[in-house]
DNA sequence: ATACAAAGTTTGTGTGCCAAAACTCTCTTA
DNA sequence: TAAGAGAGTTTTGGCACACAAACTTTGTAT
């Protein structure tokens, strides 16, 4: 058996105060509700979400606890300027992610799941670059046309 | 305080027998070290996961118990056709986001990142699309630099 | 063969996220 | 102002992952 390339331990991993994936979602779909609705409970955001409410309640707490919302029991809830600004952000990438699948011609059904997958993910630099993409495709329809052609006429 | 909209409650979440995104990096990174160096050890899982032994120790019982791979304690491990099919699956998606990525001019510091994160949330016909327009885009270098060239020289 | 170092495993603990069930609160509506 | 319905909360439990520490196995050097 050969040797080991590097040894190397890990103590304790990437500490990020828990801006989780999860964290990004009910922001998103709070504000979403917000702009929408003009409240955001917590069933809503159960149904949002497909989680039941005793999900959301709990969790909800967590995100009043990194000062992201604004809760009281029974009574509702409000995100704090800190939340707004995370949700903003998520929806700017989610509009320029979907708006970039849809130009591919990617399938409507897919775009949604996708991009909820994916906005989480995504650098700075790679959501500008695909910014800009969409913009340039939008601006030559004869390059886009070769792209979506592919495949050929089903 | 107005109605609710859809007092529907899930029951059960999704039950996908947990084919989950550390899954899917386990399996990818096991095929690259048995393509790489002919066996992949614990150990090795471990330092291109960053994660402790122990840790891939446990997971590879659960990736086994899911006929991912085949595993004998002490002994050794080998990936089974299912494994496989995920991490070729996965690995196939890796590349061709990264070089989506790389052509369009992202941040070499970034694309790692970005592409490790989105490779599992991708619909097959978004990959398509996105693997369609990097051949296109290479064909095209006048609209490429059109991109590239976003936010003006400094 | 024996002992040692390195690799691997087991065990205990902790966190995040989720659900079910039981309980509490609020808002009607009369 | 007294229900009852429905929203919200708490409690409890569970699974997926991760780590550290203690332990076992394996391969190797002598």
């Amino acid at each position: 058996m050969p040797k080991r390339d590097s040894p190397k331990r890990k103590t304790g991993r990437k500490r990020p105060p828990t801006l989780t994936v999860q964290t990004e979602d009910y922001l998103e779909r709070i504000q979403e509700l917000l702009d929408r609705k003009g409240y955001a409970r917590v069933s809503d955001i159960a149904d949002q979400l497909s989680l039941t409410p005793s999900t959301v309640s709990n969790m909800v707490r967590r995100l009043a606890g990194q000062d992201l919302i604004e809760f009281e029991n029974y009574r509702g809830l409000r995100l704090t300027s800190k939340g707004r600004a995370v949700a903003h952000r998520i929806q700017a990438r989610h509009a320029i992610l979907t708006e970039f699948l849809q130009v591919l011609g990617v399938d409507a059904a897919d775009v949604g799941q996708d991009v909820e997958g994916i906005e989480h993910h995504i650098s700075r630099s790679t959501l500008e670059a695909i910014d800009a993409l969409t913009k340039t495709l939008r601006k030559h329809p004869l390059v886009l046309a070769e792209v979506i052609k592919r495949g050929g006429p089903g």
